[in-house]
DNA sequence: CCAGAATGTGAACGTGTGTTCTCAATGCGT
DNA sequence: ACGCATTGAGAACACACGTTCACATTCTGG
């Protein structure tokens, strides 16, 4: 009852999102957040209680919206190693092509909020968890193709690439050139992909 | 001439990255650091200008006094790869051991300052720069002494286990076990240390 | 021993922050 | 049609921040 609201809070969160993506937590200021949603301050704090509160919602929707889609994309038929890469190469290029590479909003909120910041510590491992639990059901699909050793460690190799994957997200926004990360990333998947035999000396 | 300084430049310039290190650059004001100091912000003024410029400074300090040493460290004779480990393990285990674990300053840096503060930028992409050669001299060495392959490609290996490092840095932060991580760890280096041959289907 | 330049000291300043408050406008339930 | 809870609106608040100032203190060079 009552007179309803005039914006929609999931798109709000959204939009929250993405400035806390850009922008890091302390170097957004209420007021340019408020600008930018074009919200005033009454709707917000009635909305979202807090500034932290806020961008704690907004990392969960990040990790809903974004970090969910990956087991299901790498499960979506066909080979995986190719989607694997893909998802790889595109986080370099979507660097490359941004005037301004933002990185991964778990990795930045690591490097600003924590350990200091135990909520979103908490969300930030929830993501993390995600993304490394899609890639083992990845390499298991992948393994039971073919596509890689069948007595592959799909857990171990999953590590891998989970933590591979956040040291790209740091040394992407540090050094912009892709070619030579685009090669590491050839170079692990391909090892992947081979079968390892010990060789007597 | 005239009254001479009560402090050491180079004294405060560690005790300001140490600060910085495990608190960031935005929640660290000037009262807490002149405090931790026990500099009085006069002081602290003249010396170092600015407090982003005293931060620039200490992010120096970190390139000078911890990266630099890694090169060295790897070829101080013998087994190289044995090295590796215990600098990679070391990361995991300081983290679980501190109560508060700081990660490292350069990604910290990344995820908290980049790609807005430039000349941070700059100094961090030196400090990859010094992480990955060492880690290529590292693995020079390592094939010349048949510790891997002579055939390995040490400039893209080095890449990895310099990406890998920073991914890393950011793991150790939101979750502290260390078993996954030492085992993926293991694994990476064992792979590295294994001749690998094409099998035909 | 004295002049003077740089230091230690800590109070003070302006600014921008996150947040709250007041008040008119709005639209649903009855 | 009307009451009233909730909204949009934006001015205002308290506070903490980075920074500067004025002044007494201290030591060196001549």
């Amino acid at each position: 009852m009552s007179r309803p609201r005039g914006f929609v809070e999931a798109d709000v969160l959204e939009r929250a999102m993405q400035y806390f993506w850009t922008n890091g937590y302390e170097a957004t200021s209420m007021s340019a957040l408020t600008g930018y949603l074009g919200l005033h301050p009454g709707s917000l704090y009635r909305t979202f209680t807090d500034k932290h509160t806020l961008f704690l919602r907004a990392l969960e929707h990040y990790r809903d919206t974004q970090t969910r889609q990956l087991a299901p994309t790498l499960l979506a038929g066909g080979p995986v190693l190719p989607r694997i890469r893909t998802i790889l190469i595109d986080y370099l290029e979507a660097a490359a092509d941004e005037s301004v590479p933002r990185g991964c909003i778990a990795v930045n909120t690591v490097g600003e909020r924590l350990p200091r910041d135990e909520a979103a510590g908490r969300i930030v491992q929830e993501i993390l968890a995600l993304v490394e639990d899609g890639f083992r059901q990845g390499l298991e699909a992948a393994a039971r193709h073919g596509e890689i050793p069948a007595d592959t460690d799909v857990a171990t190799e999953a590590t891998t690439l989970m933590t591979l994957l956040q040291g790209l997200q740091v040394v992407v926004k540090a050094e912009r050139d892709p070619r030579r990360l685009t090669r590491m990333i050839d170079a692990v998947l391909t090892r992947l992909a081979e079968p390892v035999r010990h060789v007597d000396a």
